[in-house]
RNA sequence: CGCGGGGUGGAGCAGCUGGCAGCUCGUCGGGCUCAUAACCCGAAGGUCGUAGGUUCAAAUCCUACCCCCGCAACCA
């Protein structure tokens, strides 16, 4: 058997003190529309998702509604999980912080770390804000206050383990600047190297200001802190260090973590390190996307201004609602969420360009050739222009999803749909099938587009992975796999007499 | 003088190794009639933040200034 290039994606772990909302359903949508891709296009692909379990917000929340933390958060999770799959999120594992798989990975690491020297006691004492869970340098206080949340700080004293970052500094600069791939887009990968020329500090892994974590193994007083307690969920998923490690030593190291972009600097500079560490090679890259922004300013949970996918769902459907993160948030950029946003862009791109395309063509096929698609002539006019992009456009698709350019991939797909709508009015079926001689030529002609279309559902899978289904059924070839997948993007496979069947709209338009 | 990104037709963006300013949406007009009143074509609309400079030629290079935004460490 061959082996195929695998190919590992993850989103980051979700922190369960609430529900998601549609900014996290983002990152997760994005990560799925990568790992589908893969798969389509022949690779070996793991897919990680998971949640953040332990610390201080969520022991408050669970306390907050008179549940044990363990309770609250299996609540949250089996919500988190009904949404992933509404979204139809193809993970192939979802990891828990809380499960034993993970804790015993955890307490080796930082039992190793601290074996080598690299995880050290000492005294630390600084402003805390408790409700943030975050200790504050005295310069960046607010007036006295929390910068973040605004509320008093007090100062703490504390005996906590710190990790010699400053000790890995220049070999994870090094790092950085050899591999250009390794963080994007460029202006984060920038951000991040000037952050590390600015030094780094040793950084503070444990607390002992609450309970619900990981205890430090040979310090039980001690809760490892959020780092690496978080950051490695990675590689406990995979088995890491234990007796039943095939999956790290297939898929390790990660291709892609995909995140939003306000925690890139964790794992570019936190998480390499831990790894540098443990002597465990560092993932290929590290993909920081913008976010989703209403224009009443940044989505937080504590404005509550979060717009509930579950909502959406609801009125739209998954793949509008997919369709429209992937494409509305440029490489790299913040986008606006705004519901008018999201129903122009069904309405335009979703229903009138690609729903109507698929539409007309059966229309034609049904009513001009009874059903039945027919057997393609020689090419002439306008044929090379449609048939040339059709070939073209699958390599442009690739290219784009390379460079984790999501939304490009889909602007370079539509490129294509707008070339077959465009075709139909240089064609004009309609002419064809009012003149008797011309017969040979509309065969051709709706062959090209059915064809197109079939194209297109191919390459809208990773996206909308619930329409390529239902126009296979359209064009009659459901049960035709070899016709779906990416290697069957050469024109002229689909077979001339298959029985098509009109269906109902794609994607109805939404009316306002 | 902390570091970095950006200010382009109504909105959102591309162009920025200098050479007639481009894309999507919106607006207006036309065409077609297969289709989900969808599709196709065309038009209007920009002194490319401000002021200077270099050049035959600048959105694109240089200088100064104004404005917006990210990062500035333990915050997913």
């Amino acid at each position: 058997m061959v082996n195929k290039k695998t190919f590992y994606i993850t989103t980051p772990i979700y922190y369960p003190n609430d529900n998601l909302h549609i900014g996290h359903a983002y990152s997760t949508v994005a990560a799925d529309a990568l790992a589908r891709f893969h798969r389509l296009t022949g690779h070996d692909v793991w897919f990680l998702t998971g949640t953040d379990e332990h610390g201080q917000k969520i022991e408050r929340a669970a306390r907050a509604c008179g549940q044990s933390p363990r309770d609250f958060v299996d609540g949250i999770v089996e919500g988190i999980k009904r949404l992933w799959a509404r979204m139809e999120i193809s993970n192939d594992d979802f990891i828990r912080t809380t499960e034993e798989r993970h804790k015993k990975v955890v307490a080796g690491i930082f039992e190793r770390l601290h074996r080598q020297g690299d995880i050290y006691k000492a005294s630390y004492e600084g402003w805390y804000c408790t409700p943030c869970e975050a200790f504050w340098a005295e310069s960046r206080l607010a007036g006295g206050n929390c910068p973040d949340c605004g509320r008093p700080v007090e100062l703490l004293r504390e005996e906590s383990y710190f990790f010699k970052m400053s000790k890995y500094a220049d070999r994870l600069l090094k790092h950085i600047e050899d591999n250009p791939r390794f963080i994007q887009p460029v202006s984060r990968r920038n951000e991040m190297i000037s952050f590390i020329k600015g030094g780094l500090e040793d950084l503070c892994v444990s607390r002992t200001t609450f309970d619900w974590g990981i205890p430090v193994p040979f310090d039980p007083g001690h809760v490892i802190y959020v780092w690496v307690d978080a950051l490695t969920n990675y590689i406990s998923a995979l088995g890491y260090g234990t007796g039943d490690d095939g999956l790290f030593r297939k898929f390790w190291p990660a291709d892609v973590h995909l995140m939003a972009k306000d925690i890139v600097r964790f794992h570019t500079v936190i998480w390499p390190i831990i790894l540098m560490a443990a002597d465990i090679p560092l993932p290929r890259q590290v993909v920081g996307h913008g976010w989703l922004l209403l224009e009443s300013g940044k989505m937080s949970k504590s404005k509550g201004n979060v717009v509930d996918p579950h909502v959406l769902i609801d009125r739209y459907g998954v793949d509008a609602i997919r369709y429209y993160l992937l494409r509305e948030l440029g490489f790299g950029s913040d986008g606006v969420y705004s519901e008018d946003a999201l129903i122009n862009r069904i309405n335009k791109d979703l229903a009138n360009d690609l729903g109507n395309l698929v539409s007309r063509t059966l229309g034609m096929i049904d009513k001009y050739l009874k059903g039945e698609i027919g057997r393609p002539g020689p090419g002439e006019g306008p044929d090379a222009a449609l048939t040339g992009m059709a070939v073209e456009i699958p390599a442009a698709v690739e290219e784009c999803m390379h460079k984790r350019d999501l939304s490009g991939a889909l602007g370079a797909l539509w490129k294509l749909v707008a070339r077959a709508n465009k075709y139909v009015d240089e064609t004009a079926p309609w002419a064809l099938a009012r003149d008797p001689a011309a017969g040979d030529r509309l065969n051709t002609v709706l062959y090209n587009l059915a064809e197109a279309v079939r194209f297109i559902s191919i390459m809208a899978a990773p996206f909308m992975p619930l329409v390529p289904p239902r126009v296979w059924d359209m064009l009659g070839i459901a049960g035709r796999t070899d016709l779906h997948g990416w290697e069957s993007l050469s024109w002229g496979r689909l077979p001339p007499g298959t029985a098509v069947k009109r269906g109902s709209p794609l994607f109805p338009r939404i009316e306002t």
